[in-house]
RNA sequence: GGCGGGGUAGCUCAGUCUGGUAGAGCAAGCGGCUCAUAAUCGCUGUGUCGCCGGUUCAAGUCCGGCCCUCGCUACCA
């Protein structure tokens, strides 16, 4: 053990609040895996951020009549506040609008051209006329020349499934204000895929520890690699560092080469704020690292290809060789860990048609712990999942509070009552060895589960400990020991109480608070698991510039992945319910939610 | 059109890599217990494993074809 991981968050956009379809696919996923890491003694970084520019924040901006930065500034800072609710222990959670991040997208860039894997090609644009803005080619639609389809969008026809170019698209529109776009010849510069196929096929080839579905999809790209725009005309992004487009206010650099490069510059703001400015390289160019990048499935094409050509062309790796730019030789992802799409009540996430349940709506109604273990134990991580309403309040009710929280409850409140304190153990009979056994074992299945982001089948083996922990209580009926043999009473409890705490620990991935506040009901002391904070920060490289939230946080703790013997005499008091059991009659109120 | 995921009990899903006459949880019914948030424990599962064909002594599992569904298809992020 004592690994050097990097878990390497996907950045939320933020163009608005973010629903639990995002955090299903990324957050929750990647914080399970971070928890783990850290109690099986690893050394983890964990980054991530807001992605805060491209035309979608423009055009809504433009709707609600503020700047990009000011609508940007202010779902940052929802967004930050959802996922420090739902208790992601970040190190860092930044955002892509900082002066550093800037300062580290714009190397890369300048680091892939030195070694040039970056070149300009003229091509054909859309503008808008009425704000002299470029249209992306999904924001204009018009008659497919095909089928005649008449809402085909500038890049494909929904209705024959066609690859269009928007300037074959008959009587042209914008989607944002209907006016007719202008074509007009621009420069891009364009990043030059092909020349890294060969380094991407024999690199990706190597992955046999990635899902085969993302290995295989990564792999099938490889056979029409094309360049692709680095640059766009957009005026919300970060400025492209050349002579005679820095200060062009209608270049940026593609809001995607930017947001990929979130995960370096995120590990170096981090870094900078420990006051070791240097500490982010353990975790770059170490040659035992390893990047875990957590995302949905939409986005295997950025990070298991586009990303990791970034890096090799900065490296200097590629069919044009080269050499590290001035940070050095920049690590590639090690794992690629995809998740597939949660869909709700059948349907899909739809903010516009009220499809949609928001993080923060959410945990201002229900437990986080509740909804991370919804996440947990029937989220997408193979395929699609629905959440529904009466799924989650049995979720909830069935297992979570019967069957983990009553085990809990029951436990603790005997021995309070009749012991007041953990007892010792007399000789153990063969039903406890088995239990304790299988206790103990669980922490080598489950933690290996972990390992290899296995999450469902994770939690399930946990659970089922503490399934078998109830068998136990109800096979032995220690309350009728009480009278005819209270030494073996004691010993039954004590069995049980190590089997609450060993689960206890095996779930303190999945569920941090629950787990902390039991960790406290069994007479334990010092923080259990920790939370994420969320602070006001300034950037000290560049004064003046306005000071913004990130979420950050100590994540070191007591506890470790392994069963630790109870401590025999520690008090122990009736306990308060761990969980809260949730009345039926919300799944009829969030159904008329949606509705409404 | 191309590529990928999925199609298994009423519901949600596991099992398919490494072939051996089909599993879990929930729901439903019956029973036990009463320590616990009316919680828990036991018993009860004959479903064309999407369809057709092939390989094999044996196929949900391998091969070929097809159907349905979801996603991606690179200027939405």
């Amino acid at each position: 053990m004592n690994e050097t991981i990097l878990t390497a968050v996907a950045w939320p956009y933020a163009n608005g609040p973010r629903h639990i379809g995002h955090v299903a696919g990324f957050g929750v996923p990647s914080d399970i895996f971070s928890r783990y890491q850290r109690m099986a003694g690893n050394k983890v970084l964990m980054v991530s951020g807001t992605d805060e520019h491209g035309t979608p924040i423009q055009v809504q901006a433009d709707k609600e009549g503020v700047s990009p930065r000011e609508l940007a500034d202010r779902n940052a800072l929802i967004i930050a506040k959802d996922l420090q609710q739902l208790g992601l222990s970040y190190d860092l959670f930044t955002r892509t609008t900082t002066k550093n991040h800037y300062a580290i997208s714009q190397e890369i860039f300048l680091g892939l051209l030195k070694n040039g894997y970056v070149f300009p090609q003229k091509q054909l644009g859309a503008i808008s006329l009425s704000t002299g803005r470029t249209l992306p080619d999904r924001y204009i639609e018009g008659t497919c020349p095909i089928c005649g389809y008449p809402s085909a969008r500038g890049d494909q026809c929904d209705n024959c499934g066609n690859q269009l170019d928007p300037i074959d698209l008959i009587e042209p529109r914008s989607r944002i204000n209907g006016e007719t776009p202008q074509f007009v010849e621009v420069e891009q510069m364009m990043l030059d895929l092909p020349a890294f196929g060969d380094v991407l096929a024999e690199w990706l080839r190597k992955q046999t520890h990635w899902r085969t579905n993302v290995q295989k999809f990564a792999l099938n790209l490889l056979d029409d690699l094309k360049p692709r725009s680095y640059t766009r005309d957009l005026e919300w992004g970060i400025p492209v560092p050349l002579d005679g487009w820095r200060d062009r206010t209608d270049k940026s650099i593609y809001v995607w080469f930017d947001a990929v490069v979130g995960y370096l510059s995120a590990s170096i703001e981090w870094a900078a704020r420990t006051g070791d400015p240097e500490a982010w390289r353990a975790w770059w160019q170490s040659e035992e690292a390893r990047a875990y990048y957590f995302m949905g499935k939409d986005n295997i094409v950025f990070h298991a290809e586009i990303w990791p050509a970034m890096l090799f062309g900065y490296s200097g790796i590629g069919a044009r060789g080269g050499t590290p730019g001035s940070l050095g030789t920049l690590n590639r992802p090690y794992e690629v860990v995809s998740s597939e799409f949660l869909t709700m009540e059948g349907r899909k996430f739809s903010s516009s048609r009220n499809v949609v349940i928001y993080v923060g709506d959410m945990l201002s109604r229900y437990d986080a712990d509740s909804l991370r273990y919804y996440l947990a134990v029937a989220g997408p991580e193979n395929q699609d999942t629905d959440f529904t309403w009466s799924e989650f309040l049995r979720r909830n009710n069935d297992e979570l509070v019967g069957t983990w929280g009553n085990l809990v409850n029951r436990t603790i409140s005997m021995t309070a009552r009749n012991l007041g304190s953990i007892p010792a153990s007399g000789a153990l009979a063969d039903a406890d060895q088995a239990l304790l056994a299988q206790s103990r074992d669980a922490f080598g299945t489950v933690g290996d589960l972990l390992a290899r982001s296995r999450q469902k089948a994770a939690i399930a083996e946990a659970m089922d400990v503490a399934g078998a922990a109830n068998r136990y209580l109800s096979d032995m009926e220690p309350w009728k020991l009480r009278t005819t043999d209270s030494e073996r009473m004691a010993s039954v409890l004590h069995v049980a109480l190590q089997v609450v705490d060993d689960v206890k620990t095996l779930l303190t991935p999945f569920l941090p608070s629950s787990s902390a506040r039991i960790h406290a009901a069994l007479g334990g002391s010092g923080d259990w698991a920790r939370m994420p904070d969320l602070v006001e920060v300034d950037e000290e490289t560049a004064p003046g510039s306005p000071s913004y939230h990130v979420l950050t946080g100590d994540y070191e703790t007591d506890a470790k992945w392994e069963s630790t013997p109870i401590e025999v005499g520690r008090p122990m008091a009736a306990p308060t319910p761990i969980f809260t059991k949730l009345d039926p009659s919300i799944v009829d109120d969030e159904l008329r939610r949606l509705e409404g």
